[in-house]
RNA sequence: CGGGGUGUAGCGCAGCUCGGUAGCGCGCGUCGUUCGGGACGACGAGGUCGUAGGUUCAAAUCCUAUCACCCCGACCA
């Protein structure tokens, strides 16, 4: 008891606030929008961070690390960019304190006022590109393919643990090319490398396409995002990659002599995803009993629970398997905790998501078994102590592929194909979803469906179905359908 | 920034209307009995009542100011 956790089906955003506490992933903090996360939900970032980190190692880029600061006047130099974050900056005015001359405490020493404001950054375009005019002179300084792992700011109205906070944690690539179709193959590239770490780690299948003019990165020419759909029906926008044509380029004067000896501009993308993909992760899988975590990346996969409690025979059964299981690469772990009850620790376990649970008692030691619980679907089973690492291998795969196929199930249920604008407004309002629809391709038509419906247009489809149609709204022609969709 | 609400033990709350020196549940510690789905008993530790002023013999309670947080909107990875 006292673990309780809200229904979904009550309080989504309760349930789903709950599950962030009692599974331990993250704390609010003393500072307003900012989250302490814990180190069980570090764990599942550290391991998404590292599965990315390999992914974008292997496809040709390296880390490098950027400053936190970002001199104010550098983030005026892109207009659009500038626009799209100057209103959720947080600004460092002054570099010392002293004592309160009044009293107790500090205050700032008006004395100690910057020249110049420094900008947390919201994100790096800026002071990367302002580097990268000093990196590159030639094409055989090109392509240049960084990525940062950082923490970045972004003053944020309501916040949200993992899905919105003021300060959160991600990567952000920021690549140069000397052609335009190069960086474009950049953009794609990642973008794919999103999709497949989305489905094939996290088990939540994605969309792929690109944004609209409206709902572009600010700064870019192009972007492409991964849209993902959560259990209360909602889109969540879960990576983005961006064409930046020359805008950066420009904004910071970085040109490079061609093989020909003509001078150009460089092409850039930037691409990112952050700790919301973790908020991703619990609001696709998780349950009314708490985190259910894909096996790929749950900092434990298969926990041991002696029952009752831990006894020499029963720890030298389990030291046995772990090693096997380790040898096939299974994170499996042993409960020693002599003070708490089993059936707390089933409870617990669950709530925590750990994929798969081994009960180990008097009665398998005697006929050389293990109780195997599954987190997905609670099943139980006994299976013999012979070869047990192997199936457990199997069976994680089978847990990964379940998950998976279970989200892909409920968005194939959560999609509709509509082509009048009040089945339009029905269906959104009813059943939520993605809902694909005819549009015009105007941004009046999309701001006015997002007035009326609070839908938002949250892609543009890349492969093209050859599907024309008519404007769900406005009735003018259309070349395909786009993915309408109440988003996060 | 608009509208609503809350600050009392680690967490959740009662007490405030009608001032009298702080209580309940969970959690925590020790011991015992338990232990195959969130055990039980006994004893115990723990609170500047958000902060600062004011009224009063006396303030968690009344008054004033202030800060913080939460919920609903507008902004967003």
């Amino acid at each position: 008891m006292g673990k309780e956790i809200t229904n979904r089906s009550e309080d989504y955003s309760q349930w789903y606030l709950d599950i962030v506490k009692k599974a331990g992933l993250a704390d609010n903090s003393a500072v307003r929008g900012c989250m302490v996360i814990k180190p069980y939900g570090y764990a599942i970032w550290e391991n998404m961070k590292a599965e990315l980190d390999r992914m974008f190692k292997e496809s040709g880029h390296v880390n490098a690390y950027f400053p936190l600061f970002i001199p104010k006047s550098f983030l005026s130099r892109e207009a659009d960019h500038v626009e799209g974050f100057a209103k959720e900056c947080a600004v460092v005015t002054h570099h010392r304190l002293m004592n309160n001359p009044d009293g107790a405490g500090v205050v700032v020493d008006p004395e100690a006022k910057l020249e110049e404001e420094l900008i947390v950054r919201p994100t790096s375009e800026t002071i990367i590109w302002n580097t990268y005019r000093d990196w590159i002179q030639s094409y055989r300084d090109l392509p240049l393919l960084i990525n940062q792992w950082a923490n970045v700011v972004r003053w944020e109205m309501r916040t949200r643990p993992f899905l919105r906070t003021a300060e959160f944690l991600w990567q952000e690539g920021h690549t140069a090319h000397a052609t335009r179709e190069e960086a474009v193959r950049e953009a794609h590239l990642i973008h794919d490398i999103y999709a497949t770490f989305a489905e094939d780690f996290i088990g939540m299948p994605v969309l792929k396409g690109r944004k609209s003019e409206n709902e572009r990165f600010a700064g870019a020419d192009d972007t492409l995002t991964i849209e993902a759909l959560m259990q209360d029906a909602r889109a969540l926008q879960a990576g983005t990659s961006h064409f930046l044509g020359q805008n950066f380029a420009k904004a910071f004067d970085v040109r490079y002599l061609g093989e020909d000896n003509q001078e150009d501009f460089v092409w850039a993308t930037s691409w990112g995803v952050s700790t919301r993909l973790v908020g991703g992760l619990i609001m696709t899988h998780s349950d009314d009993d708490g985190l259910v975590l894909p096996p790929r990346l749950a900092p434990t996969q298969v926990i041991i629970v002696p029952i009752p409690k831990p006894a020499p025979e029963i720890t030298e059964v389990a030291e046995k398997i772990m090693a096997a299981c380790r040898g096939l690469g299974i994170r499996i772990d042993l409960d020693t905790d002599m003070k708490k009850r089993p059936g707390f620790k089933f409870a617990e376990y669950e709530m925590k998501g750990v994929p798969v649970r081994l009960g180990i008692g008097k009665r398998d030691l005697e006929s050389n078994q293990v109780e195997v619980a599954r987190r997905d679907t609670k099943e139980k089973t006994s299976v013999p102590l012979e070869g047990i690492a192997h199936y457990l291998k199997d069976l994680l795969d089978e847990i990964q592929d379940n998950l998976f196929q279970k989200a892909q199930d409920f968005r194939a249920e959560k999609t509709t194909y509509v082509d009048d604008f009040n089945t339009f407004e029905e269906v959104i309002r009813e059943k939520g979803g993605f809902v694909y629809a005819h549009w015009d391709g105007t941004k009046e038509t999309e701001l006015e469906i997002k007035d009326r419906t609070k839908a938002t247009l949250r892609l543009i489809p890349l492969e093209d179905d050859n599907e024309t149609g008519k404007c769900v709204l406005t009735g003018q022609p259309s070349e395909r359908r786009v993915v309408f969709a109440k988003a996060y």
